[in-house]
DNA sequence: AACAAAGTTTGTCAAATGACCAAGTCTAAC
DNA sequence: GTTAGACTTGGTCATTTGACAAACTTTGTT
């Protein structure tokens, strides 16, 4: 096979990694599964890499970036506070059931990680980019909209991140997508309920 | 060792599982690891179960009703809906925090089923009883206070229990209780403008 | 006591897995 | 073109793990 530097062999490892966690699950997601899907040799995985460790870390990091990237807020929802809030949340939704399999394997990862006392950092990082991703997303409604909340910025963020996070987990386990979107809706009701017409709003 | 009745023996087992996936994750809880736990010999497993998926689904089951049952609302929280509701979701709260391992055993529990077709309808079974937990925490804030929802219970209690999970997972996660009770606290206030004075209410 | 059924122990097995390495191949610099 | 260093290959190894089974022990019944 032809020569390709150590670099680009482990971006390669990673991406056919998160693939292969999300097509198996992270329980059969061996190394030689890994490059199999990779297109590589099993014994060329420790030449990149000094342990699968080294490997998750790797994986965690450009998993976040890439789930955080994808869900680049462009709300050009109007200056309806409701409908825009409703509108965003709907669309981190849409985009976050798009691809169950990648979501299941990010909760894989992040039980699995939790386990892991040289990992479980990397459990919290994560987390906490869920956070900021929620964070920018008010800070987007808020200057769309002329609107802000009945709680500070960050709380508002973890309420929607956690919520948003549980709402997917649950209908990845259930799969009952009324329901969800029901429950969804009404979530968007109750954050359009802690939103306040700033002063200089109008 | 004094014998003991196999059905005896399935339920220390499936107890002693669900403390070493508690302790070690699920990962690490081998069947050795379980018997050794219930202080047997790891041959005696296959005595008792035909396979490991067999106690997996055993557990599932325990599991969640152990912890729907374990959580039972006696809210004696007073008639204000606000405070009701506030104080409903902390205990649930303060329930789930209690014993992080085991939520984290939870959590491993559905994802790992999740990816196993034999146990998938385990995992849907399991968010199904969170709901119910929260239709039937719903119900007691109604007949406590005397208030309605202006979304129907089951919405409501969707969102209920996807927004404890999430909060709950975010926790597990970075393990900020501060920030995270906070959010809790959003949430609560937020759940508090769904409700509605029912008309006989007063 | 004798027997059979139920339960227990000990050891084994095949498969899977992370890790590793020696021998080979390629490439770029000299 | 030679050579040193980077990369690749194929194979091996120790461990772990779920599963199993044969031999042994306990227990209740006749």
């Amino acid at each position: 096979m032809a020569q390709v530097p150590v670099t680009q062999r482990r971006q390669e490892l990673v991406e056919a990694a998160f693939r292969t966690i999300a097509r198996l699950g992270i329980r059969r997601a061996t190394t030689r599964e890994i490059c199999a899907e990779a297109g590589m040799q099993q014994g060329i995985f420790h030449y990149c890499f000094r342990s699968k460790q080294e490997l998750y870390r790797e994986l965690m990091r450009v998993m976040v970036v890439d789930m955080v990237d994808a869900a680049v807020i462009v709300s050009d929802f109007g200056d309806d506070p409701e409908q825009c809030i409703r509108m965003s949340l709907l669309r981190v939704w849409k985009h976050a059931t798009e691809h169950p399999d990648r979501q299941l394997a990010a909760y894989e990862l992040t039980t699995f990680m939790l386990r892991d006392k040289e990992l479980s950092d990397l459990a919290a990082w994560q987390y906490r980019q869920y956070a900021e991703q929620g964070e920018r997303l008010a800070l987007a409604i808020e200057s769309a909209t002329g609107t802000g909340w009945s709680v500070p910025r960050p709380v508002l963020a973890r309420m929607l991140s956690s919520g948003m996070d549980g709402l997917v987990l649950g209908w990845l386990a259930d799969r009952d997508t009324e329901m969800a979107e029901a429950a969804l809706d009404a979530f968007s009701t109750a954050v359009v309920g802690l939103s306040v017409q700033t002063p200089a709003g109008r």
